[in-house]
DNA sequence: AAATTCTAACTTTTT
DNA sequence: GTTAGAATTT
C-alpha cells in the first residue's frame, strides 16, 4: 500500500488558480466550459449536476482518461460505481477509445454490487461471529433462492405464512439492508412486524446465510460498510488504494451505498459525483434524494459544477420538460438550454380509449415509414420509443403492432439470467461445482420430476440433518440406506450417480463445456424441454443452447458461475429495425429521435399508488418521472391519455394527467383524434383548423379549462354512471355496498370504500388502496362522513 | 405425486 | 385478464 499523497494538500482549489494540463489533449477539444471544468478540477470534493442530455458520461469519462493521462492515478487506483452493469460496460468503452486503447481495464469500475464482492472475497473471514463467518468462496443468493429459504425459516418459526408471505418479508429485509440497519438495531415498528418475530427470524436468516456461505444481494453492501466500521485497518487500506472515486447517477444511492462512499472517499476526498436531482426516480426502492442535496454538507469545500448546456432535445421538448419539473419543490436547481433548431412543440393528443390510443400511435409510426415527416429528417423504427408508466400499459402496443405487422421489441422483460430454465441449468452447474449447495439441490432434485415430492425431500433433509452432511450427501445415506420406495429410490440414485460422476469429470479435466452438456442430457433436463408442448418450449431449448455457448468464453464453470451472479444481461444482437417498447424507468439513460408518452392520465400517470404511499413525495417523483420521459426525446415528443382504459379487465375511465395542465402551452401542440366519438371533447377538438392560431385559441379554450373536463367526463357519462374518485370506475355499484361505506376485512382490518366495480370494491385502508372482492368484507359501523 | 380447479391479488426494478 | 399460489381432485 503506498501512502504517497501529502495530507496537507488542500481539498480544493479555486475554479481560476486550477492549472490545466500542461499540453492540451485531443480528447479535451470540443467540451464546452462547463464539461472543461468537471473534467479539469482535478482534486477534492466534485458535485457535477448533469441535466438531462448534458454529456455527463462524457464528462465523467473524460475525467477519468484524463486522470489516467496525467499521471494521477494508475488505472487501479481509481474507482468508478456505476448502478447497472451497461452503464459499467459503455463507460469502459467510451474510455478505451478515448485513450486510444493503450491503457488496460480499469478494475474498479463496475457497480456497487460487483465491486463489493472483490472486497469482501478478501475478507470474508472478517464478517460473521466466532465460530461462524463467512469464506472467501461465498455464493451470491438471488431473490429467487432467497425466498425460498425465508419460506423454510417462515415455516421452521412456526409463523403464519399467510399474513406474513416469505416475499414480502424478503423485501422487509432488502429496505433494512439498504437503509444498513443491523440485526441489532431493527426499526421498531418493523422489526415487530411479524407477530414479534421479526428481529429473531432476521437474525435466524442471517446465520443461515453463514452456515450456507452465502449472502444476498443487501449484504454485499451491508457487510462492507460493517466490515470497514470494525476494522479500520481495512478501511484504510482500501481508503488509500483509491485515489479518486467517481460516482454516476449519484442521485439514486441509497443509504447503504452512500455510507460505503463516504467511508471509501474519507481520505483522500477525490470524490466526483455525477447526478441529476431531477431524474432521481428510484425512491421507492431506497434511493435518497437527500444524498445530492446534502453533498455540500457531506464533504466541505466541494467544487459545484453544473452542466446546463443540452445537446439532445430541441428547445420545445426541453421547455415543456422544465416547465413541468418547475412544479417540484426543494430542487438544486439547474436551468437547461440549448441552441439547437426550435424543432416541433410536444404534442397532445387524448382519444376514446387505450384501443384508440394503441392504434394511433401504431399509425403514426406507419407515417413516419412512409416519410411524412420529412422535417424530422430520417426516422427509421429503432430511432422510435414507447415509454409507459406501468408494464401492463405494454400489451396494447404489443397486441395492435402484432396485427399492423409492426416489428417491435419490449424492453426489460425478464432477463435472460433470470429465466427458469437458465435458472435451473445453472443449479446444475452449481452442484456440480460445490457440493454444498443445498439450495441449488432443492431447486433440481425434482426437476425434471423424478418422482421426489415433499416426502422425498423431507427425508432427504432428515437424513442430511442426523449425519451432518449437506443435502446431496444426504441423498446418497438415503439412497443406500433404501429409505424411499419404489420409483423416487431408482430416479434419485440415478440423480445422484449423474453428480457423483460430474464431479469425477470435473476432477478428471473433462471440459466445462462438453460437462455442462452431458449433464442437461443425462439429468433429462433436455428431454423435459423437447417433450414440453406449451409453445415457449422451443424457446427456452433455444436460450439453454445459448448459456453453454455463452460457457465458451470462460475456463471453467466455477468462473462462468462467478461472472454471471453479477451480470444478469445480455446483448441479444437484433438485426431488424424495431420500435422499442419499455417503462419509463427502464428508458432512463437512453435517448431516441421520436418518443411517445401514452397513458398520462391521473391515477395511471401520476400513479395513485404512489400518491397514496408517499403523498408529495410520491407526486415529485411521478413528476420527475415525466420529466425522464419527456428528455428522452431528441426531435419530437408526443404525449398522448385516453379517457377509458381497461384495468384488471374492467372498463375504467379517468381524467387526463394533471402534468398535462403543467405543461407550458408555449410548447405544446393540441392534436385531434381522428375517428370523433359524436360530442364530447372531440367535438370541440374538431372545431380546430390547421392553424397555429386556431390551435392555440382551442388549447387556452379546451385543454387548460375545466369546461374541458367537464366536456371529457360528460362524454363518459353516456357510457355509464361514472363515479368520480381518484380512480373511477365504470359500472353499477355491488347491491350490499355504496361508495363511502365502512367495510370490515379479515387482514386489513377497517377501511371505507372509495370505488365499487361489480363484485370488485376499491377500499382506502390504513395499510393503503386496496382492491378486494365484496364477498371477504363486512359491513362496519359507519357513521362516518365520506371524504369524497 | 401430478393434474386440475380455485382464489385473490395486481407500480416502477437493479444487483 | 392474467398470474402465481393454494386447495382440491385424480
Amino acid at each position: 500500500m503506498d501512502l504517497t499523497d501529502d495530507p496537507d494538500r488542500p481539498t480544493a482549489v479555486p475554479l481560476s488558480q486550477r492549472a490545466v494540463a500542461a499540453r492540451p489533449a485531443p480528447y479535451l477539444e470540443g467540451l464546452n466550459p462547463a464539461q472543461r471544468a468537471a473534467v479539469e478540477v482535478l482534486d477534492g470534493p466534485v458535485l457535477m449536476l448533469a441535466g438531462a442530455g448534458t454529456g455527463k458520461t462524457r464528462a465523467l469519462t473524460t475525467r477519468i482518461a484524463h486522470l489516467l493521462m496525467l499521471g494521477r492515478a494508475r488505472p487501479g487506483q481509481l474507482l468508478a460505481v456505476t448502478f447497472t452493469n451497461k452503464a459499467a460496460r459503455e463507460m469502459k468503452t467510451r474510455i478505451a477509445r478515448l485513450l486510444g486503447d493503450t491503457v488496460e481495464g480499469m478494475p474498479w469500475l463496475g457497480t456497487f454490487h460487483s465491486i463489493s464482492v472483490k472486497i469482501l472475497r478478501r475478507h470474508a473471514e472478517m464478517i460473521g461471529r466466532d465460530g461462524l463467518h463467512l469464506k472467501p468462496s461465498f455464493t451470491i443468493l438471488d431473490t429467487d433462492d432467497q425466498i425460498r429459504l425465508l419460506k423454510q425459516l417462515i415455516q421452521a418459526e412456526n409463523i403464519d405464512e399467510k399474513r406474513w408471505p416469505a416475499r414480502q418479508l424478503a423485501h422487509l429485509i432488502d429496505g433494512w439492508k439498504n437503509r444498513c440497519i443491523g440485526p441489532g438495531s431493527l426499526p421498531r415498528g418493523e422489526g415487530e412486524a411479524f407477530d414479534g418475530h421479526g428481529g429473531k427470524l432476521y437474525a435466524a436468516y442471517q446465520d443461515r446465510l453463514l452456515t450456507l456461505n452465502a449472502v444476498d444481494f443487501g449484504d454485499l453492501l451491508m457487510h462492507c460498510v460493517t466490515l470497514f466500521q470494525a476494522h479500520p485497518d481495512v478501511l484504510r487500506q482500501w481508503q488509500e488504494r483509491f485515489r479518486y472515486i467517481l460516482v454516476d447517477e449519484y442521485q439514486d444511492t441509497n443509504v447503504a451505498q452512500y455510507m460505503w462512499l463516504r467511508l471509501l472517499a474519507q481520505a483522500h476526498r477525490n470524490i466526483c459525483c455525477v447526478g441529476d436531482d431531477d431524474q432521481s426516480i428510484y425512491g421507492w426502492r431506497g434511493a435518497e434524494v437527500g444524498n445530492i442535496l446534502r453533498f455540500e454538507k457531506d464533504f466541505p469545500g466541494a467544487e459545484v459544477i453544473r452542466l446546463e448546456q443540452n445537446y439532445r432535445s430541441t428547445p420545445q421538448i426541453l421547455g415543456a420538460a422544465s416547465g413541468l419539473i418547475a412544479a417540484n419543490q426543494g430542487r438544486l436547481g439547474k436551468t437547461l438550454w440549448t441552441d439547437a433548431e426550435p424543432g416541433e412543440p410536444v404534442r397532445l393528443i387524448g382519444h376514446w380509449d387505450s384501443e384508440a390510443e394503441a392504434r394511433w400511435i401504431g399509425e403514426e409510426i406507419e407515417a413516419f415509414q412512409g416519410g411524412h415527416r420529412a422535417a424530422l429528417g430520417r426516422v427509421g423504427l429503432d430511432d422510435i420509443a414507447i415509454l409507459v408508466r406501468a408494464s401492463h400499459q405494454m400489451r396494447a402496443f404489443e397486441d395492435r403492432f402484432m396485427t399492423i405487422g409492426l416489428p417491435y421489441r419490449v424492453i426489460g422483460g425478464p432477463r435472460f439470467y433470470e429465466r427458469q430454465e437458465i435458472r435451473d441449468a445453472m443449479a446444475y452447474f452449481r452442484l456440480v461445482v460445490s457440493p454444498d449447495d443445498d439450495l441449488a439441490f432443492e431447486r433440481i432434485v425434482n426437476t425434471p420430476k423424478r418422482g421426489l415430492g415433499d416426502k422425498a425431500l423431507q427425508t432427504i433433509q432428515h437424513a442430511a440433518r442426523q449425519n451432518g452432511v449437506n443435502l446431496l450427501e444426504g441423498a446418497r445415506i438415503v439412497v443406500e440406506e433404501k429409505q424411499l420406495g419404489g420409483k423416487g429410490l431408482a430416479n434419485l440414485r440415478d440423480f445422484v450417480g449423474l453428480i457423483g460422476r460430474s464431479h469425477m469429470a470435473v476432477r478428471d479435466g473433462v471440459g466445462h463445456v462438453e460437462l455442462a452438456e452431458r449433464v442437461l442430457d443425462e439429468s433429462g433436463y433436455t428431454t423435459m424441454w423437447q417433450t414440453d408442448k406449451s409453445p415457449d418450449a422451443p424457446g427456452r431449448l433455444d436460450n439453454l443452447k445459448e448459456l453453454v455457448k455463452a460457457l465458451e468464453e470462460f475456463e471453467n464453470l466455477q468462473g462462468f458461475l462467478e461472472h454471471v451472479s453479477l451480470v444478469m444481461d445480455r446483448d441479444d444482437g437484433e438485426q431488424t429495425e424495431q420500435v422499442s417498447i419499455m417503462t419509463l424507468h427502464g428508458a432512463k439513460g437512453l435517448e431516441f429521435p421520436v418518443v411517445f408518452l401514452p397513458g398520462w392520465e391521473d391515477g395511471l400517470f401520476p400513479n395513485q399508488r404512489a400518491m397514496d404511499e408517499q403523498g408529495t413525495k410520491g407526486l415529485e417523483e411521478e413528476r420527475r418521472l415525466a420529466y425522464v420521459g419527456i428528455t428522452r426525446a431528441e426531435r419530437l415528443a408526443t404525449i398522448t391519455f385516453a379517457g377509458n382504459r381497461r384495468l384488471y379487465g374492467q372498463w375504467q375511465s379517468a381524467l387526463p394527467s394533471r402534468f398535462i395542465d403543467e405543461l407550458p402551452e408555449e410548447h405544446v401542440e393540441v392534436l385531434t383524434p381522428p375517428g370523433l366519438y359524436g360530442g364530447g371533447y372531440g367535438a370541440a377538438m374538431a372545431m380546430a383548423g390547421g392553424t397555429r392560431m386556431e390551435e392555440r385559441v382551442q388549447k387556452a379554450d379546451v385543454y387548460n379549462s375545466p369546461g374541458w373536463k367537464r366536456m371529457q367526463a360528460r362524454a363518459a357519462d353516456r357510457r355509464g354512471p361514472v363515479h368520480r374518485t381518484p380512480v373511477t370506475i365504470d359500472a353499477a355499484p355491488a347491491s350490499r355496498f355504496t361508495v363511502g361505506d365502512r367495510v370490515l376485512h379479515a387482514k386489513f382490518g377497517e377501511g371505507q370504500i372509495i370505488g365499487i366495480a361489480e363484485e370488485t370494491l376499491t377500499v382506502q385502508f390504513e395499510a393503503g388502496f386496496k382492491n378486494i372482492k365484496a364477498a371477504y368484507v363486512q359491513p362496519a359501523g359507519g357513521g362516518d362522513d365520506v371524504p369524497f
